[in-house]
DNA sequence: TTTAATTCTTGCCTTTTGTCAAGTAGATTT
DNA sequence: AAATCTACTTGACAAAAGGCAAGAATTAAA
C-alpha cells in the first residue's frame, strides 16, 4: 500500500514547515501506481503528473537523431519525478518516463500544483527548492560528463545509485553516461 | 547608459503580465557595470546577486580536481545570470562569475526578490519560468554532450551563441565543450 | 523443450581525443 | 626596443572510445 506518510516526511526534509501544513500539502496528492515498463509519460503527450516516487526505480529516455534510445536520467526512490519542460510550459514531451521496476507513490496535475501553489504559501518554497535541487543535480551532471571519464562515471553512479545497475539493463547506463554498450562491457571487466 | 526598458521587455517576453507590472517589478532592481575580467562572484562567496544583463558576455567557471579551469557556461545579453545554488540555497559557491566584456545591466539581492516574490505574484511566475528555462539549457547542454562530437558541439555553439567565439579566448571555449586546447584548435582548422 | 529474442561480451581495426613539447604570433610591460 | 606573457598552433605518439561482427549467456516465447 501507499503511505502518504513518507511523502510527508519527504516534504519536510526539503523545507521547514509545520507538520499540519505538510500534511495538508501531502492530501493534496493521489496515489497511484506504475508497473515495470509502463509509462508515466510518452513522446508527444503534455505531462500532467508531478509524481513523488516512494518506491521503485524509474527513467527518462528520448531518441536521438541516429534513432538510438538514449536515456536522460534516472530516478530512484524518495524523490520528485517530471519533466519539467512540459510539466510547466504546456508542451508536447520529447521524451518518455518509464518504470524499470514496480512504482508506487503519489501525484498531482498541473492545476492542481498551480491551486497549492496559491493557497500554500509553504508549497511554494517547497516547488521552488525542487526545482533548484534537480537544476543542481543536472549541473553536477554536467560537470561529470565534461570532467571525468567514462569509468569515474560509472563509479560514480555505481556510488550514487546502486539500485540502478542492480534493475537497468547495461545499455540504459551506457546510453546514460555517453558511451557505448561495448565500451561499458569493457569497463566493467576491468573493475 | 542602463536602459531599464530593456529590462521590462525581457520580463514581459517571459511571463505574460501587464506593462503596469512590469514596471514594477523592473523598478525593483538597480543598475550595475561590470568591467572586463571583472566578478560577479568569486568562489567561497555567497552570491547575493540576480541579475538581468542587459549588454555585454559573461562566463561561469570553477577549478576542477586538477586545478584546471573549467568554463560552465556563457551568458549573452538579455538573459538572468546567477549561480543558482548559492543564491538560493545561501550557501557559499564553488564557481566564479566573471565579465567576458563590459557588462551592464540590473540587480536585485536575495532579500529583494523574496519581497518581490511575496508582493508581486506575477513576478512568481516570472522567476519559475526563468528557472525552467535555465533548467531546460541545462538539460539540452547535458543531451548535447552525450550524443554529439566535440566538432557538433563546436558547430552548436557557433550557431547559438556566435558573440562568444568572437570574445571568448579559445582556452574558455575549449573547456566548455568539454575537449583540450589542441583538440578545439584542430577541429577549428578542420573547419 | 526447442526456438527465438534479447542482453552482454569480446576481438580486430579505425577514429577521436589526449599528452607533451616545441614553436609562432600578438599583446603587454619595462 | 627588448623582454615577458599569453594565446594559439602543430607534430609525434599514446590512450580512450567507437564500429562492426561474431559468439556466449540469459530470458522469453512457442
Amino acid at each position: 500500500m501507499n503511505n502518504r506518510e513518507s511523502l510527508v516526511n519527504f516534504i519536510l526534509s526539503i523545507v521547514e514547515i509545520s507538520k499540519d501544513d505538510a500534511d495538508q500539502i501531502a492530501n493534496t496528492f493521489h496515489p497511484i501506481e506504475i508497473e515495470v515498463k509502463d509509462y508515466l509519460l510518452r513522446e508527444n503527450e503534455v505531462s500532467d503528473d508531478y509524481f513523488y516516487l516512494e518506491s521503485g526505480l524509474m527513467r527518462t529516455f528520448l531518441f536521438n537523431l541516429k534513432g538510438e534510445e538514449i536515456t536522460i536520467d534516472f530516478f530512484t526512490e524518495n524523490n520528485i519525478v517530471f519533466e519539467i519542460t512540459s510539466f510547466f510550459n504546456r508542451v508536447r514531451s520529447e521524451a518518455y518516463i518509464q518504470a524499470i521496476t514496480n512504482c508506487k507513490g503519489f501525484r498531482i496535475s498541473y492545476e492542481e500544483l498551480n491551486r497549492l501553489f496559491h493557497d500554500k504559501p509553504a508549497f511554494r518554497d517547497f516547488g521552488r527548492a525542487i526545482l533548484v535541487k534537480e537544476f543542481m543535480a543536472s549541473q553536477s551532471r554536467n560537470y561529470g560528463m565534461i570532467n571525468r571519464t567514462a569509468k569515474e562515471r560509472y563509479q560514480n553512479l555505481l556510488r550514487t545509485k546502486p539500485q540502478i545497475l542492480q534493475y537497468a539493463p547495461l545499455k540504459y547506463i551506457a546510453s546514460y553516461l555517453g558511451v557505448t554498450d561495448s565500451t561499458l562491457s569493457r569497463l566493467r571487466k576491468k573493475m
